[in-house]
DNA sequence: AAATAAACAGAACGGTCGGTATAGTAGCAG
DNA sequence: CTGCTACTATACCGACCGTTCTGTTTATTT
């Protein structure tokens, strides 16, 4: 409350002190309880303490705590879509940004903060029609087309099968963060897999 | 103890009649319904309705939904076991069994009734101390130890690592078949994996 | 036939959930 | 000043949750 009254206090300096809006507050809330425990498990109540805003707030800007859900997966949507574009664009032979972009799931794995993919937990826990499921479905059809097309670019034939199996790696990496102890193990396994799918996709041309 | 009794007053044609005890009927309506939408979603009174039975049996026999739950999972558990015993029993070569195992794995992905791991699922609802969780765990140490064995049985230098690798793609297939449309081209992938991560790991004695 | 024990049907409890209504206030534009 | 927007504060709603309790029925045991 204290702190509260000190942020609406501001005249002049608000902007510079205020660090973020309703809806941001709102949104990083959402993403860090949503993520850490569940959406079913975390109730709006505790969202709008977390987030320091009022309910009559959160559904003046969401609606509804389903399209708050919504927002959540699709702000991370575009957080990965960005990430991924910049780790992308840091390489430019084929082969080098597949592993590039599985480098990037083993610092994830590395890190202490991942603890899966938000999209496999939200539609775990998702019912059939819910805005979640929707956004999945959109996520995981964008990266399995971004993995086909970097199978394609590395000039490997059947590039769709090649595709599906980084997608399996990929998942199974993500349900390792959640669920497995040994993070660190999963990530050199990673790693190794994919060189060695790689390895045998690729006909060989100076490589071995 | 009200089972002792139930089992005691059994005569001879009440076993023929009555096809399935309550506990039986409750554990199959948790399976069904748990699986099917989740645990979170599906509430005791959903249950009781498709087991045929009331509240009342539900909680003196299991006392709680979570240790329906628990139930449910530990239920899973034991008939996977049974499986996977019965699959590596009809093969004898190492290699032969870990194929046979992903074999397994796709004739799940080529049937429309698997929807995924049981417990990725159950443990994506659980908070932490869950009943759910622990028997996730469980599980989990077995078939991480299964895939190892395997590993070690077929002489695969780093069996730890490898064994590791298949875990990846058996989660990944878990999750394809709950999230993704195409699940014959993730059956083909997996088997595809799993050769290649096969012939690149064994060091090749007549393999070509 | 009387007694015992399950399982039955169903109401009711306390709690939490998502969501709403009302009233008030700070900041800003005209 | 006036209106407008955005937000706070608080109280409340109906629905549903898991759980328990009260009776009633049914079948077996003695």
């Amino acid at each position: 409350m204290a702190v509260k009254t000190t942020e609406r206090a501001n005249t002049v300096e608000r902007k510079a002190s205020q660090r973020l809006s309703a809806s941001e507050r709102l949104l990083a809330a959402a993403d860090e309880l949503f993520y850490a425990e569940g959406v079913h498990v975390v109730g709006v109540d505790r969202i709008v303490e977390r987030a320091g805003v009022t309910k009559a707030t959160l559904y003046s800007t969401f609606g509804s705590k389903d399209e708050l859900v919504r927002a959540y997966l699709e702000n991370h949507f575009r957080r990965r879509q960005a990430r991924v574009a910049k780790v992308l664009a840091a390489h430019n032979a084929p082969r080098e940004r597949i592993l590039a972009l599985f480098g990037e799931v083993e610092d994830l794995l590395a890190g202490s903060a991942f603890r899966g993919c938000r999209f496999i937990s939200a539609a775990a826990e998702a019912r059939p029609g819910d805005a979640s499921e929707a956004v999945a479905n959109g996520y995981r059809a964008w990266l399995w087309s971004l993995f086909t097309d970097l199978a394609h670019e590395a000039g490997i034939p059947n590039a769709k099968q090649f595709g599906r199996q980084l997608f399996l790696l990929y998942d199974g990496a993500a349900v390792a963060a959640r669920m497995d102890p040994d993070r660190r193990g999963a990530a050199i396994a990673v790693r190794s897999a994919v060189t060695s799918l790689l390895d045998s996709a690729i006909p060989s041309k100076r490589r071995r």
